[in-house]
RNA sequence: GGCCCCGUCGUCUAGUGGUCUAGGACACCGGCCUUUCACGCCGGCAACACGGGUUCGAGUCCCGUCGGGGUCACCA
């Protein structure tokens, strides 16, 4: 039998990290089996502009790597792969239904369901439909419609016993069927209900294995009692714990971003991404741009391989070590059985230490290419670099190292980019390290000229070049190396000293000392 | 409220009756390295929700309590 998983998601224009780690275990699943992977799209006919909705989705699992075998785009031999185009397919698995006595037309309003619903509860019982309203025969049907009744269909569920099956992460599961009720699975209108819908299309498209997030659990039972009805043989399920928030238990909603931000780990992931997005000079609105959607990761330059590494070990764990996964080695050590069931937190700081990790491991080669369209939207590169501006930014990534931990961050380098003559100066910086210190302006001006007669410009020479002065002088390093940088970048912390000044060059080096040595001799200028 | 699920350091987790004076990672704290920052290295703090059983022995099995969560639609 070969493994089909499937992921379906509603088009909401939105993909969030809770459903992007479903579709993960489920794409590694049927990856790990030499299966295939379906995207089918649970749409309702009310959606409007559905291409639109669908396009930041798949975008979304594009830029995951996540592939699918079948659905939108794609297409695949169990098409359509959109729920609201396999209406007539729901329609005959309801007549069916109907047939074989596990489902009945019901006439009854929704006021006397209601009616009853509170009837119960007042008598502290739980709810169970009187079937009061439902037509037995096409007789009963009539009467019922020449009162001018409408109806549904409901499913005829058991009354007794229990639904029993296996959970590929809990267990066996025997559920009261008391504790169900007579789900409506068609409207009058003849439309059709999810559960209804979603069992005949997973069963169609020969979903082998159901795996999804344990707030559907609940809604097994009523499922596999469609299946069961329809004569299918029910999919194995697998129901994975839900991501929950940071600081508490409930699951992470896309709509509590502001409640988060309160939080001071979340506040500072967010706080990230908006330097970052800001230094492009756009103002994100917070239903795209919000931690709890993917599209925040990609915008801000996370690493996929990071995020999809992190995603993983929510809920998922190998052994007591090992953390850093690549696409292969999930693939290789992935498996359900070692599916917590427990919820797991999101943990922005966790996440952004994988990114790390991950980040770390890429050559200098590939950063590059991660970090040029961040450059050129910020408008501080041409649209086609030229050779020598990629290899300065290279310099400058290379340089950067550790620091820089998702691509946006090199927007934090702007120094490196501005004219020579518009560098601006952190006031703390430069008082502490040019103004204070007695003679440093004297001393900066002293090197300045070593810099001039400079032969070599590479970061040996010049560290050479600054213990030579600095033996000379009979000085201590402190005591120019700030000074240099604040000339040099205006700001008190930033790579390697000796790299920058290489990365710079010595024209723009000289040019930005003697900016800094006159506004020290104008006092009225100070900056 | 009914039904269902879950409960090991702050967080993610290892742990399938003895090797657990409970291991790892992230975070945090201290130290080292050092031209700043970041990295790195060394060290530290820190958990079996509680109560009963079962057993020679329980984080591990059973029951109960408490706590947290999910779900109870003519939504998906």
């Amino acid at each position: 039998m070969t493994v089909r998983t499937r992921f379906a998601p509603s088009p909401t224009g939105q993909l969030h990290l809770g459903g992007v780690r479903t579709a993960l275990f489920n794409w590694i699943f049927s990856r790990q089996h030499g299966g295939q992977f379906i995207l089918r799209i649970d749409d309702t006919d009310q959606q409007r502009n559905l291409q639109e909705a669908l396009e930041p989705i798949l975008d979304g699992f594009r830029w995951l790597g996540i592939d699918w075998d079948e659905g939108p785009e794609v297409g695949g031999p169990h098409a359509p792969y959109f729920q609201s185009q396999r209406a007539d397919r729901h329609r005959q698995a309801v007549s069916r239904l109907l047939e074989v006595g596990a489902a009945y037309r019901d006439f009854a309003h929704p006021a006397e369901i209601q009616a009853e619903r509170t009837a119960a509860e007042r008598e502290q019982r739980s709810f169970c439909y009187s079937r009061r309203w439902m037509a037995e025969d096409e007789d009963q049907a009539a009467r019922f419609a020449a009162e001018g009744r409408q109806a549904v269909v409901r499913l005829k569920m058991p009354r007794s016993g229990q639904c029993q099956f296996h959970d590929l992460v809990r267990g066996q599961l025997e559920i009261d069927w008391t504790s169900e009720q007579d789900h409506v699975i068609q409207r009058a209108d003849g439309s059709c209900l999810y559960h209804l819908a979603s069992v005949v299309d997973d069963h169609e498209m020969g979903i082998t294995h159901v795996i999804r997030a344990v707030e559907h659990l609940s809604n097994t039972p009523r499922q596999w009692f469609i299946a069961r009805s329809l004569g299918y043989e029910p999919p194995a399920f697998a129901h994975l714990p839900f991501v929950a928030e940071p600081g508490s238990s409930n699951k992470l909603s896309k709509r509590k971003l502001q409640e988060y931000l309160k939080q001071a780990d979340f506040r500072r992931l967010y706080a990230h991404g908006e330097r970052i997005v800001r230094a492009l000079g756009r103002t994100e609105p917070p239903d795209t741009f919000n931690p709890v959607l993917v599209d925040f990761y990609r915008q801000v330059g996370y690493l996929p391989a990071a995020l999809n590494n992190y995603l993983l070990l929510l809920g998922w764990s190998l052994d007591d070590r090992r953390e850093d996964f690549s696409r292969q080695a999930m693939l290789e050590y992935f498996s359900l059985e070692r599916i917590n069931r427990a919820p797991a937190r999101f943990d922005p700081q966790k996440l952004l230490a994988i990114e790390e990790r991950h980040m770390r491991a890429l050559p200098l080669e590939e950063k590059v290419p991660l970090v040029l369209p961040y450059l050129q939207r910020a408008g501080w590169l041409p649209e086609p670099v030229g050779e020598a501006a990629r290899q300065q930014v290279a310099a400058i990534v290379q340089a950067a190292g550790d620091r820089l931990k998702v691509a946006g961050d090199i927007l934090d380098y702007v120094d490196f980019f501005t004219p020579d003559d518009q560098l601006v100066y952190d006031p703390a910086a430069w008082q502490k390290r040019l103004v204070k210190p007695p003679g440093a302006v004297e001393l900066l001006a002293r090197f300045r000229d070593r810099l001039a007669a400079a032969e070599a410009f590479d970061p040996a020479a010049l560290e050479q070049q600054m213990q030579q002065f600095v033996t000379d002088e009979e000085i201590k390093l402190g005591q120019i190396i700030h000074a240099v940088r604040v000339a040099v970048t205006g700001k008190a912390v930033g790579f390697g000293m000796f790299e920058t000044l290489a990365i710079l060059g010595q024209a723009r080096c000289l040019a930005r000392i003697d900016r800094a040595l006159q506004r020290l001799n104008a006092p009225a200028n100070e900056s």
